[in-house]
DNA sequence: CAGGTATTTGGCTATTTTGCCAATTACACA
DNA sequence: TGTGTAATTGGCAAAATAGCCAAATACCTG
């Protein structure tokens, strides 16, 4: 299920991350802070969604966002944000 | 966060409802099959994540969608589900 | 082939999530 | 006010998820 798969802040950050390009295991792991099989285990849930690909080089594998279409996915929901952040405005606002 | 709030199968196919109009929990009940309490609880965790809102009438409560931008988001799911299907589709590929 | 670096997998515990039942609340209407 | 229907909440057990360590695997390089 792709939306579970972004359901967690890390991997959801690992998906920013690639947007920008495509990076090894290594690098998100010295980004994200976590166990070197923490980071692989997220990036295998993303993979097994079809979210991201693997591409062995060298000795090290790098990751590459398979579908730029995700990017238009964290605009929707930002404007979700947005939209529920208005909500509780009107909900504070007195006068409604 | 919203995307947690929509991983879910059951919360998945409310929004899914919600997007043709309004459904009160019980008719929601009936299409999902679970106990009344598990419903109410998915309800609970959308509405926090400000993705729906209730509207209590008589003495029953409706739901609403309240952003119609979760439409865009699950066409952008289906595009990356499809863009998933093409690689695997591409490693089948004998050529390759 | 041996050693070294990069990554994945297995196994385990801790935490979170789910779903049911029972009890409670909310509301209409007799 | 009392009863019935609709929905939420509390509590608990089962299932799923996350993260760490250790072990295994992959692959380059001497």
């Amino acid at each position: 299920m792709v939306i579970k798969a972004m359901a967690h802040p890390t991997r959801l950050f690992v998906v920013d991350k690639l947007s920008e390009g495509e990076r090894s295991v290594g690098e998100l792991q010295e980004m994200i802070g976590a166990d070197m099989s923490t980071v692989s285990k997220h990036l295998s849930v993303l993979r097994t969604a079809g979210i991201i690909k693997d591409d062995k080089r060298a000795n090290q594998v790098f990751y590459t966002l398979l579908c730029p279409c995700v990017l238009d996915f964290f605009i929707c929901v930002e404007s979700v944000l947005q939209s529920s952040a208005t909500v509780t405005l009107d909900l504070m606002d007195p006068k409604s």
